[in-house]
DNA sequence: GTCAGTACTTAGTATCCGCACG
DNA sequence: CGTGCGGATACTAAGTACTGAC
């Protein structure tokens, strides 16, 4: 009650919000503090509201629980739900009755995003909530727009959630027993378990991961594990061991498979799109809901990324035993496979997982989540940027606070603040410990070692230059050469003074004393907000600065993807240069001098008509003209568009728009920018990005502003 | 402050699949 | 009507952030 309390105060029309906040955690279970609903709804009316609602969703009578534990807990659901369209206008009398006596920050940042949220909820308000079953009922034709809906603010993620539990890799499946393995020259007979080992290094044969010792010890090690004591004697040395024929024999089925007939590959399609009816969706809170990832990870060896100390071991099986299913207590809950149990069965709405397991390489949780385009993701995702958008409110008072602190007496605050410039200006990772030995040897910026940066007082031309190289997430090389200013410059020779070069950079300073700094800056503040703001600001200017009113469509994207592209800088975001770049950029070069070639033809054409028409002056031959000039136009459009695709490719070889564009633009800003230069959005987003942005593309209108 | 554990986001690459092209 | 290319999607590794016990 205290948390939100603030809250009240200024929100008198939210009453939503409201009723979420009754619903309180304590000693493990969901407490029903002051409800003034209680006075309206009556239990009766709750179970019979219920009912009906449940009778719409499934057609069937659902199972209502009964036993008075339950109670607390289900029925407040239902009656929100129910509810939510119809308290609007009463709201008010509800108020004095909540008296909330203390405030804290989350309940204040919760707060300013609701406004934010309700302003736009306003707007369409009205004409949705008139037909509050028949909604549901009509849910699948029409989009959920759960952003106009309140949002949970208690730390709760669902009230209710039923789903078929995980898909689980199919079981192994032998290969004939003419496929032979040879040992030291001679055909072994493996025993399924080692031979199912055996197949998966067989099927990398062909990847230079198998000719890496690491990966070859790691492999050998954990295969050894699998293999009968007989076969644990007899194979001691992976050099002698000739996985050839299974090799061929993969080849030979994945080449078998792309041959099937159609109706082979149908019938494939048909069953995969059956599965994925049955177990790709799960039913959040009265809406079905779409899952990513609903298939357990099939075994396999573990291919880490750059130099993984642990490439090459087994990823073993997962079993139903190892499986922990989360659902609300009311739902039907799945079953496992026949003859298994799962590991446990719980019910906790504080999170938003449906499936999870520990994983055997490093022992971390895996698990099933929903999709991007999920109320429970999108909303997350909506808050992030909201988050980056109140920065950018405060961060010029952020900036000169960390210039300040350049000079302070303590080195921690000189540390913390020069991590914070980098951070701020280069867009670095906030950079987490790792355990040394685990992983592969990667660092962010608070992880930075001594021989990662270089300083050259003087380099081109300009002073104080810092070089960066080091290795950040999945190992992409980080390379940068940037000239800072000359009092960051002299405090990172301080840092580095009597070190190796193997030293912490920042030996003051991690990740959490550096977010517990931010945190006392702005409420939700942590270093990853700035390159979400960072991201988002560059992109709203370069488009602003790059998209001139006079360019045609192609050339407008083409402004975009600049824009897009200058973020991905920024935020280093690689990728290895398509195998088939060289060929395809030739293949396209191919096509601009065949229009060329045609649009001279044209021009020709055009001309030779032109003269044809002074001298016969007739209507024929002026239409002619007219015909020629409109071909000349046309190809040289498409010329256009295609040395536009040929830059945009070429600037794109080594450069990633997928990452920032789906983890670090605001979509707002792009669907503004559709809408203002009259572009279809689904020239910038594809399909899954429009589901995904679904909440962006419906509320920013063109004059949105980051 | 350290550490382990947990939950969730961000990331690059492998594979799939539909469509333009010959 | 087959084929090859390239975008879309699937996959899962690798980060960030936060919590709570000591």
């Amino acid at each position: 009650k205290d948390k939100y309390k603030d809250k009240e105060h200024k929100h008198k029309d939210h009453k939503k919000d409201k009723e979420r906040e009754k619903f309180k955690h304590g000693n493990g279970y969901l407490v029903l503090s002051d409800s003034p609903h209680l006075e309206i709804w009556s239990r009766r009316d709750v179970l019979e509201a219920m009912f009906l609602f449940l009778l719409v969703l499934f057609g069937s009578p659902p199972h209502v629980k009964s036993e008075p534990e339950d109670d607390f807990y289900h029925s407040p659901k239902q009656e929100k739900s129910l509810k939510r369209e119809r308290d609007d206008d009463n709201d008010s009398e509800f108020k004095p009755k909540k008296i909330k006596t203390e405030n804290d920050k989350k309940g204040k940042k919760r707060k300013r995003e609701a406004e934010e949220i309700n302003q736009k909820k306003a707007k369409n308000k009205k004409g949705e909530v008139a037909d509050g079953k028949k909604k549901a009922k009509k849910e699948p034709e029409e989009k959920w727009k759960w952003w106009e809906e309140e949002r949970y603010t208690d730390g709760v993620k669902w009230k209710f959630l039923e789903h078929k539990g995980p898909v689980f890799a199919p079981p192994y499946e032998p290969v004939p027993s003419h496929v032979k393995f040879y040992y030291d020259g001679k055909p072994m007979k493996l025993s399924p378990q080692a031979e199912e080992v055996a197949t998966f290094f067989a099927k990398m044969l062909d990847h230079e991961y198998t000719t890496k010792d690491i990966f070859r010890k790691n492999f050998f090690k954990d295969w050894r594990k699998e293999m009968t004591s007989e076969e644990k004697s007899k194979i001691t040395d992976l050099k002698k061991c000739n996985f050839s024929e299974m090799s061929e024999y993969f080849k030979a089925q994945s080449e078998a498979r792309k041959a099937m007939s159609k109706e082979e590959k149908l019938k494939i399609k048909e069953e995969n799109e059956r599965i994925l009816q049955e177990y790709g969706f799960c039913i959040m809170d009265k809406h079905k809901e779409r899952i990513a990832n609903f298939r357990i990870e099939p075994p396999g060896l573990f291919r880490g990324r750059g130099d993984h100390p642990k490439m090459g071991m087994l990823k073993r099986r997962i079993r139903p035993q190892d499986i922990i299913i989360n659902c609300s207590k009311d739902s039907k809950h799945p079953e496992p496979p026949p003859g298994t149990k799962w590991k446990e069965v719980r019910h906790d709405n504080k999170v938003t997982w449906l499936v999870s397991w520990t994983e055997n390489i490093q022992g971390s949780i895996k698990y099933i989540m929903l999709n991007p385009s999920s109320r429970i993701k999108g909303e997350k995702d909506w808050q992030k940027y909201e988050t980056a958008r109140r920065l950018k409110k405060c961060v010029d008072r952020i900036r000169a606070q960390y210039r300040e602190d350049w000079k302070s007496k303590e080195m921690r605050i000189r540390q913390r603040a020069v991590a914070l410039y980098f951070i701020d200006k280069l867009a670095l990772r906030a950079g987490n410990e790792k355990e040394e030995g685990e992983t592969a040897d990667t660092v962010g910026c608070c992880s930075l070692r001594v021989e990662h940066i270089k300083l050259y007082p003087e380099n081109d031309g300009q002073e104080y230059v810092v070089e960066f190289d080091f290795l950040g997430k999945d190992s992409i090389r980080y390379y940068n050469k940037v000239p800072v200013e000359k009092r960051v410059f002299k405090n990172l020779q301080l840092f580095m003074e009597n070190k190796e070069p193997d030293d912490d950079l920042f030996d003051r300073l991690n990740t959490s004393i550096l977010n517990k700094h931010l945190q006392e800056l702005m409420d939700g503040l942590t270093a990853k907000v700035f390159r979400t703001y960072n991201a988002s600001i560059t992109l709203q200017q370069q488009l602003k600065e790059l998209t001139t009113a006079d360019e045609n469509i192609p050339a407008k994207i083409l402004s975009y993807n600049r824009a897009n592209r200058a973020v991905a800088i920024l935020c280093n975001h690689q990728r290895a240069p398509p195998k088939t770049f060289e060929k395809s950029m030739q293949n396209l070069q191919t096509k601009i001098d065949a229009k060329r070639d045609q649009l001279s033809d044209a021009k020709r054409e055009l001309k030779s008509a032109k003269a044809d028409a002074k001298v016969r002056k007739d209507e024929k031959s002026k239409k002619a003209v007219e015909t020629k000039k409109k071909a000349v136009q046309r190809i040289e459009e498409q010329l256009m568009k295609l040395e536009v695709q040929a830059t945009d490719r070429e600037e794109n070889k080594q450069i990633a728009l997928g990452t920032s564009k789906l983890n670090y633009l605001d979509p707002r800003i792009s669907v503004a920018w559709c809408k203002k230069w009259g572009i279809p959005v689904e020239k910038i987003y594809n399909k899954t990005q429009r589901e995904k942005f679904a909440w962006a593309i419906d509320m920013a209108d063109e004059d949105y502003e980051f």
